[in-house]
DNA sequence: CGTAATATGAGACATGGTCTCACTGCAGCG
DNA sequence: CGCTGCAGTGAGACCATGTCTCATATTACG
C-alpha cells in the first residue's frame, strides 16, 4: 500500500471529521469527504496544490476554492496540520494517528526528517508562561546540513558571519 | 532617539557590510548604503514593505527590486536576520548587537514577544546533531494568547481537537 | 414538494515576490 | 580624458499563491 494511512484510520478520520462538522452546524458534503480522503493518500507532506491535482486526477472536480476552504476545517479538526512552510507555500501532513513532531530541513537537498522531542515541547510551554501566555501551538524548523550533503559539497558553508554583536558600543 | 541602533552601531554595520561586499567582489553602492542605513533605522521588526517605504521617504528612490536584490546580502552578512514569518510576508529585523532571540506571538492582537531561551537552543542542537545534521539555523515560533486577550474575550478557545491518535489502529 | 440555508465551482481579484531589460555610472585602460 | 565593460539600478511586467464573489447546485426539513 502506498498510502499514508490504512483504510482503517482514514474511516476514522472521516467519522471525526463528521462529528467535528455536525457540532459546527456544517455537513459532510462529498465534496468534503473526497478532500478527506485524497489529503489523508497523499505521501508524507504535501503542497495544497498537489491536493487539488489529486481531486482532479480522481475525477472528482474540487475547486481550489473548496478546498481552500476545507482545509482549515481539516485543521481545526485535528486531521491535518500545517508542515513546513517553504517560501510562500503552505504545505500539510495529516495528523490522525501520528504523535507530534517538528522538522528538520536539509538546506543541501531539501530532505525533511520529522522528529520528536519532548523535552523541548516542555520548554516551550515553559517560555509561554514566563510570558503570561497560553501556548497555542508552535512551529519548529531546523535547518542544517544532512549527513549526505555534509560528506558530499564542502558547499558554501559559511564562515561569513562571525558575529558583529561583538564588536562596536 | 527613535532608531533601534545606535549611530556608532550602524556605522559598524555599513562597515561590516562593506567587508562582506568586498569579500564577495561587489560594491557598496548608494542603494546599498541607503538600504543598510534604512533598514537599521527601523523599529523591531519591520514587512520588506515597509523598508522600501522609507526610503522612498527618505528621498531616495530604491525600487522594490534593489531592496528585495539587498536583502539577501543583508543577511548573508549578518546584519538583518528574517523574523517573524506571518502568513505570505517576510519580515526582518536588525541583527547587529543583538542576542539571538526567538518569537512568541499573540493570535488575537498580534502582539509579538522576543525571547530567549539557551535550554531549547542546546536541545535542538543535540537533535540536529542526533540525526547527522550540522545545524545551521532554526526558526522557533510559539504562538497563544497574551495576558490581555486571555482577560478579554474568551475567543474561539478551541475544546475541540482531543487527540484522533488515540482511536482506530 | 417548497423553501431557506449552506456548499460549490469558476474565475476575477489581491498581494508578495521575482524577473527582464534598458539604462546608468563607476573603474580601468589606452 | 574619453572609451569600454560590467555590475548595479529602476520601473514595471510577470508569476504564483491564496482569497473573494456570485451564480448555481445541493441539502435539510417543514
Amino acid at each position: 500500500m502506498r498510502h499514508g494511512l490504512t483504510a482503517a484510520r482514514r474511516r476514522a478520520a472521516l467519522a471525526r471529521f463528521e462529528r467535528f462538522l455536525e457540532r459546527r452546524d456544517l455537513r459532510l458534503t462529498p465534496a468534503r469527504a473526497a478532500i478527506v480522503e485524497a489529503a489523508l493518500a497523499q505521501p508524507g507532506h504535501f503542497p495544497i496544490e498537489a491536493l487539488v491535482e489529486s481531486l482532479r486526477r480522481r475525477g472528482i472536480r474540487g475547486s481550489k476554492a473548496t478546498v481552500y476552504r476545507a482545509l482549515p476545517l481539516l485543521t481545526e479538526a485535528g486531521i491535518l496540520q500545517e508542515a513546513v512552510v517553504k517560501g510562500d507555500e503552505r504545505s500539510y501532513e495529516a495528523a490522525v494517528g501520528r504523535r507530534h513532531h517538528d522538522h528538520l530541513i536539509c538546506s543541501g537537498c531539501g530532505t525533511v526528517v520529522e522528529f520528536e522531542y519532548p523535552a523541548i515541547e516542555i520548554l516551550q510551554r515553559e517560555v509561554a508562561a514566563r510570558h503570561g501566555f497560553e501556548l497555542e501551538g508552535h512551529h519548529l524548523q531546523l535547518s542544517g546540513r544532512c549527513p549526505a550533503c555534509r560528506g558530499r559539497g564542502a558547499g558554501r558553508g559559511g564562515d561569513l558571519r562571525q558575529g558583529l554583536a561583538e564588536d562596536g558600543s
